[in-house]
RNA sequence: GGCCUCGUAGCUCAGUGGAUAGAGCAGCAGCCUUCUAAGCUGCGGGUCAUAGGUUCGAAUCCUAUCGGGGUCACCA
């Protein structure tokens, strides 16, 4: 890398013409912008310290004696404190021979070392997915396969929430209102046939607070003696009693849920190394607990209940276990935690899950401090932001939700009357057919969520779909079938696409802009499993394939006479392509080979 | 109210200590006899929420204020 090389003799420099150790920060490089001549810039103005020197005076000695010893570097410029440092092309072509065939440019290498956990997903089987998750689930798919491209030996887990009273909820107002139906007599989805009972419990139950409070209950006294609410309280206490019906019922509307989970996920594209059920995990944590109690880091009330107080760490006190000794959502997560430490020994373990549970890891990671657990360091809480639609926030009891197979239809539908429109699917035929525009579909999908940063909030705008041109996916998988198209004729027509006869091409600015952007790829790919953001790539990936297109239009490359040039650009081309499809294979989306 | 977070073009978003702040969409004007027009080129559009501060240099760091969101359950 040059960037390397230039870092040392930059040092070297500042070494013999100040007599001064210039730390690695201070050396900060930069692509030379568009409008400058040169590749790589030299910030000086950090040097003028050592030097006493004006920032342009610094730069030209520096600029001198990188020229001198820098077999690379062809010459520079000045301009204020900016050294801008011209690249031989020598050293380009010399990149681009070596790397152009590669399938792997730019990712790490292998580590043996412990695995990376990331949990995503953590679905309720009270009702089905909608975009708020589809946002997790591949920020959490797509930040492993980045992980995973970076070296990482990554394992994705899911954590389903297949207990509690949400639960009972839904099989409640199925026995009583449910008639037996089931997916196979009413022909609908699983997920949505228990999510219908689930929203049909909420409807009653809110009637019986309504009928209640006008016969003079407070509106909270009625909403924890309701009827309904007890009922349910009551299939929870038999589920956890190992009930037999009740377990079978248990059984049956999970199962029918788990069938449409298992079809959401395989269209969206997302898959696990393993799967864990909190029916089998929530009484983890209980004997942590306890010990925290016998440690004396935790202090047990008379009512029984266990809490923790961290007013040190500026947090309020935090219960870890009821008075009735069941355990709360933290007692769970320090348990699920312990197990997969015990498991996995990772190297990190990273959680999935949205910005308002930002609190409750800060919360667990401290209980487990306080436990000695000295690996609570390496949880990382991947906190995303909500997908807002325009109304604001989505509410799945006010109806606001959007589906997440809804709009997964809705963007195959629009795929593919787009594509009819402009003709695409005309030599295409059947199966064929279906998965382009499913592929574009989907991959328009996913880019427009995974180009935001996860950190923030995002909207969503339903009256607006999804856009299929411009700073989108289909524009990327566009730009990859066409280079595809490119490299197809030019095979057809017996043309080298190899390296073999390149030694000293000249370059135009379109091809050298495209190259250095490739060249770029290793640095992004670190920055974005570094911060775990996938909008990293998905940005790069435009920009790659914004350039090539400018390249392209710029640029005839079959029919270019002169066989070096030809050469240089059917391989730039090749190499283009597999750092685009190695870029969207990171965020999940696929690449057709035509479209 | 305490804590966290966000505020950049009409809209959706990049840019997180460096040069004259960038894309896409929307609007306007061009480009299909060329390897794919889901494309390319050009034009217009900005008090980077506001006010201070730190420094050679601030959209980026610090402080305050305003505005949006989140959170502070014997819910998960």
């Amino acid at each position: 890398m040059i960037e390397r090389l230039l870092t040392d003799k930059v040092k070297e420099a500042v070494y013999s013409l100040y007599h001064l150790d210039a730390d690695p920060s201070q050396i900060q490089l930069q692509n030379t912008r568009k409008e400058f001549d040169g590749d790589i810039t030299l910030v000086v103005f950090p040097f003028t310290k050592f030097s006493r020197k004006s920032p342009e005076a610094t730069a030209t000695e520096i600029g001198e004696y990188l020229k001198l010893n820098l077999r690379e570097v062809e010459n520079f410029n000045v301009i204020k404190g900016f050294l801008n440092i011209i690249v031989k092309n020598e050293y380009w072509l010399k990149f681009l021979s070596e790397n152009y065939k590669s399938y792997t440019y730019g990712y790490g290498e292998k580590s043996e070392k412990k695995p990376v956990v990331v949990e995503f997903s953590s679905p309720n089987t009270n009702k089905p997915l909608h975009l708020g998750h589809i946002r997790n689930n591949l920020l959490g798919f797509s930040l492993s396969r980045i992980l995973a491209a970076s070296g990482k030996n990554v394992v994705k887990v899911n954590l389903v929430n297949d207990r509690g009273i949400h639960i009972c909820k839904s099989m409640l107002a199925w026995q009583r209102w449910g008639n037996g139906e089931t997916p196979e007599s009413s022909g609908m989805k699983g997920d949505h046939l228990v999510g219908k009972y689930y929203v049909i419990f909420d409807k009653q139950y809110k009637e019986e607070i309504a009928a209640m409070v006008a016969q003079g209950s407070s509106p909270e006294d009625a909403a924890k003696k309701a009827p309904l609410i007890i009922e349910a309280q009551l299939l929870l206490q038999k589920w956890e009693a190992r009930d037999e019906a009740t377990i079978g019922l248990w059984k049956m509307m999970n199962g029918w849920v788990y069938e449409g989970f298992a079809k959401t996920y395989k269209t969206l594209g997302i898959e696990f190394d393993k799967t864990y059920y909190e029916s089998q995990t929530y009484l983890l944590g209980k004997e942590l607990v306890e010990k925290g109690v016998q440690q004396g880091v935790y202090k047990r009330r008379d009512d029984g209940s266990v809490w923790i107080d961290l007013s040190a760490e500026g947090m309020d006190e935090k219960l870890l276990l009821r008075s009735d000794g069941t355990s709360v959502y933290m007692t769970q997560d320090m348990g699920t935690a312990m197990q997969r430490y015990k498991e996995y020994q990772p190297e990190q373990l990273i959680y999935v899950v949205g910005n308002e549970q930002e609190y409750h890891f800060n919360v667990l990671k401290v209980v487990l401090k306080h436990l000695r657990c000295e690996w609570a360091d390496s949880i990382y809480h991947l906190s995303y932001g909500m997908v807002e639609l325009p109304a604001g926030k989505m509410k799945s009891r006010e109806g606001t939700v959007v589906d997440a197979d809804d709009l997964m239809q809705e963007m195959f539908d629009t795929s593919e009357a787009m594509a009819r429109e402009l003709g695409k699917l005309d030599s295409f035929e059947g199966e064929d057919a279906v998965n382009l525009y499913r592929t574009i579909g989907l991959g328009a999908l996913k880019y427009f969520i995974l180009k935001v940063d996860p950190r923030k909030n995002m909207l969503f705008n339903p009256a607006e779909s999804i856009d299929f041109n411009g700073n989108t996916g289909p524009f990327i998988q566009y730009t990859y079938a066409r280079i595809k198209s490119v490299l197809r004729k030019a095979e057809e027509t017996g043309l080298d696409v190899s390296m073999s006869k390149v030694q000293d091409a000249d370059m135009f600015s379109q091809e050298k802009e495209l190259l250095k952007k490739i060249h770029d790829f290793p640095v992004v790919l670190m920055q974005a499993a570094d911060i775990h953001s996938p909008a990293v790539i998905a940005n790069y990936a435009f920009e790659l394939a914004s350039e090539y297109n400018r390249f392209y239009h710029d640029l005839t490359i079959l029919k270019e006479e002169n066989i070096m040039s030809r050469s240089l650009r059917l391989s730039l081309s090749l190499f283009t392509a597999k750092v685009i499809a190695n870029a969207l294979w990171m965020l999940g989306i696929e690449v057709p080979e035509r479209m």
